[in-house]
DNA sequence: TGACACTCTTACGTAAAAGTCAAATAATCG
DNA sequence: CGATTATTTGACTTTTACGTAAGAGTGTCA
């Protein structure tokens, strides 16, 4: 486990720019440190970034993204805000498992595609 | 099973705009016939609205959901048209795949803070 | 017949999420 | 050390997916 990564070297790994992480940064969705005016990403900064691009493939916004990952650090003291992010953790974890049936839904129309696709070579070999 | 819907019938229904759903036919994902200038849903565009919802609720683009549409619609007489179809329905499906994947960790990570934030709440109780 | 709800087209506006470019530093390698 | 490569900030631009507003037509109920 490196210590710190360069940006480079994190856009390299991730297929993103430099600009999208500078991005992130001003969102406050990463605090990378500082050697002088460089960036500096530690292994807890990269695990972020993950983080980030799943919640992006998912379709999330950066201000969800943002709620979603703020949900992460360690569970503050006082009792209503424990129930708040009780609270939504349940509301997100609904959406998931939404997203979930709406992928299994779509699976399982494009698994018809292919069949009717390959039902339909199958026919044209057969006939020609 | 209704013949038509209204523009105002399916924006309620799915709680959307009218002109969203002007915005998907001039995108060209919806066909809805006409009557003078009037637009009439008929139930396959209605099915049509669902699933491009579904697409966008998991983020895929609306030049992606035409492309997914697109396959739905009856295989072409073509050999290699056929073949790209099957080609672009498994390159989806992988991705489906991947998001169910980001959803199970994500899911799994959400349960995670409710159990950090139920036991610091036992914990709060317990000292209080 | 007039009020009201619904619909149409056209056009400009906007928020999110970066992309792109400039000019200035900083770091590294031969 | 000098050349090259990487990084910085800042500003402007772009794309997507609609929102919003104007101005006009259509339907229908009291």
């Amino acid at each position: 486990m490196r210590d710190y990564y360069t940006i480079t070297e994190l856009t390299r790994e991730f297929g993103i720019s430099t600009r999208t992480l500078r991005f992130y940064e001003d969102e406050g969705l990463i605090h990378p440190v500082r050697r002088g005016r460089t960036r500096l990403f530690r292994p807890a900064d990269r695990l972020l970034v993950k983080q980030i691009l799943r919640g992006k493939r998912l379709g999330f916004s950066i201000a969800e993204i943002r709620e979603i990952i703020q949900m992460y650090k360690a569970p503050p003291g006082e009792v209503g805000q424990l129930r708040t992010i009780i609270a939504k953790a349940a509301e997100r974890r609904e959406e998931l498992r939404q997203k979930r049936k709406d992928i299994e839904d779509t699976l399982a129309e494009l698994e018809q595609v292919e069949e009717a696709c390959l039902g339909r070579l199958a026919e044209l070999r057969v006939t020609s």
